[in-house]
DNA sequence: CAATAGTTGTTCGCATACAAACAAACAAAA
DNA sequence: TTTTGTTTGTTTGTATGCGAACAACTATTG
């Protein structure tokens, strides 16, 4: 504790003598900051209207189906209350179904519709390129190293 | 251009012959995750309920005050609609005052009142522990790196 | 000056994102 | 078997995030 006292230095100055604080020197603002640039570049480029959040969910999906809606939320890192509306919209498109689980009274089974695979090969060149986009700015080394450093602090 | 000729390697065979397209292969994959570990982290470790946006938008007005809201959104990267929810909630709370710029009738001048900077000394210390606490997982090297790969792709 | 163009702030609608609380169904243990 | 605990799905409330359209005001140009 700095003393009570003299006021001339009460200037318990550098307390720490810490780098002033700057929000734009911390890591959670680039990380928004590259999150929005990639959604953009998603929006702009991806056909029938696909937001990165469905694209992730229906493609996903289409790896391992038949899946239960938490699980397909676990498998791609959404709530469940997130994953929920995802669902919805994309079964209101008609790009997944859902059929209750004779087994488990409580799970919903979903799977990729015909609609939806089409929608998959209708996009996944585009979908490549949107990655390739992003990552531009990157050397081959580059592009690798941000994957892993982002996992490793995911 | 490649010659429009010659049947012999007309193979553009399996069409590519590209991989499989997984989407936890792709950067905005990671990105969107590691950005979610990070906003948990935050929300975990700061206090009065302020979150990521509000925190950004709080410190930075400080360093650049007096500012309108329109430029504070371009500075923290916030759209003109976010940036209105966030001031809004910032002032509801007190953190910030708003007034008419006197030699511009559209702007609003922003400013940080002295319960936002109070709040921002309770929880600048915090906000380095949160930074910290995201980085844990990589060496000093690695940091450097990684907050470097990210503005390139901002 | 008058017409045009750009800026600022507002509002609406849609889509994540997550905490929290809840009912129904299943699983494990007493 | 009954109790306990877990899992699945739902709903509510709050907070970004952005496209799009809009009015009010300022700046520019003819």
């Amino acid at each position: 504790m700095a003393s009570i006292s003299d006021s001339e230095e009460v200037v318990e100055v550098e307390e720490g003598a810490q780098p002033a604080y700057r929000v734009d020197q911390q890591v959670g603002f680039h990380l928004r900051q590259a999150n929005q640039r990639h959604v953009s570049i998603f929006t702009g480029m991806m056909g029938d209207r696909l937001t990165t959040t469905q694209w992730a969910a229906l493609t996903k999906l289409n790896e391992i189906q038949p899946c239960s809606q938490n699980q397909l939320g676990r498998e791609t890192a959404m709530d469940v209350a997130t994953i929920k509306g995802v669902v919805d919209r994309l079964v209101a498109r008609r790009y997944l179904q859902t059929a209750p689980d004779p087994k488990d009274g409580r799970r919903l089974v979903l799977s990729v519709t015909d609609e939806g695979q089409a929608a998959i090969e209708r996009n996944v060149d585009i979908a490549r390129a949107v990655t390739e986009e992003t990552l531009s700015p990157l050397s081959s080394a580059e592009r690798m190293m941000l994957v892993e450093l982002l996992r490793k602090i995911s």
